[in-house]
DNA sequence: ACAGTTATGTTATATTATAACAAGTTAAAC
DNA sequence: GTTTAACTTGTTATAATATAACATAACTGT
């Protein structure tokens, strides 16, 4: 029943966002290694561009970075490393934006809860027991056997609601 | 703190979805005159496709059934009568498919939460209001001013799990 | 070194969605 | 009732997202 935040809203604050990406490599490489995924150098260069991005990025986005840093590939490509990143609990998708984001919770198969502010765009995600246990529960109702959760919740961002994102550095 | 279900999960049972589909026609004329929105006759036509299909229709599933019924359009004629008919409440989209599907609870404006199945493909539309409590709450807690809510649950529904889908009539 | 598996490259194409502008239709005001 | 303004639809083109299919390369375990 209770609530187990690590980054939490985070995104929503400022911070140095380097180490989210070094600890997030870090930790993602040693997942890997425990499970034998091959986080290849490709991979982790995908990861790392979702992770550098406040916003969720999408395929084509990463892709565009991949090519001004000289990498020649196409579409497959990426969509391949994120489909290994999706596996492995590396990163989600926000279905509502059709966009990748860093996964603040790896390792733990877990259905996360994404906060999206459509001022900034960035997404906060949250891992509040209380909520998953309410959807479950309600599935659970009505015979459903749930296996997995997409909960997006769109609004303005407590930062946005404070200063116009203009303002923001 | 109630939860408040009309048709609930029905869309799991076996029913008579062609009083379904004329009840909501019924209920979209009476809301749309209500409002002066113009529900004309290719947006009507577009809502009773929608409803026709047990599985949420994507536009280009719903473009191709108007072809065949001798209807010559393109695209973005479908789009405009699907953003008709979700800006009054209408219909739902379902974010993780892309598709839309008839809205249970038309008029109030609503957070609604969907269960879809993967193996009958169908989905069944709650609005529980523990869950859009909680989800409300916790977004809340984080600061953040929330406006619209995507819960799409995918899993299986009860009738898939007592019969493989084969079996269904 | 070899065989099997896994990862990447490459080309083409499918699927979903929108921009931009023209033409027609309806509602409402005068 | 005609005119005006708003709204609706038609039409063409194209953007954005995603995958199929098959070839090649790289790594893993033996």
């Amino acid at each position: 029943m209770a609530s187990k935040h690590r980054q939490s809203d985070q995104a929503f604050k400022p911070h140095d966002h380097g180490r989210c990406i070094s600890a997030a490599l870090a930790e993602a490489t040693r997942i890997c290694a425990e499970r034998r995924g091959r986080l290849t150098p490709q991979r982790k260069r995908v990861l790392e561009l979702v992770w550098r991005s406040h916003e969720p990025k999408g395929a084509y986005g990463i892709l565009e970075q991949l090519r001004a840093e000289g990498f020649n590939g196409a579409p497959p490509t990426v969509y391949r490393a994120l489909d290994f990143l999706l596996a492995h609990g590396l990163i989600h998708r926000i279905e509502s934006l059709n966009a990748y984001t860093g996964c603040a919770h790896p390792g733990d198969c877990h259905s996360g809860q994404f906060l999206i502010c459509s001022r900034c765009n960035r997404v906060a995600e949250l891992a509040d027991g209380r909520v998953s246990d309410s959807v479950a529960s309600c599935a659970a109702q009505h015979g459903f056997e749930a296996n997995h959760q997409v909960i997006e919740i769109q609004g303005i961002c407590p930062r946005c609601k404070d200063d116009p994102p203009e303002t923001q550095r």
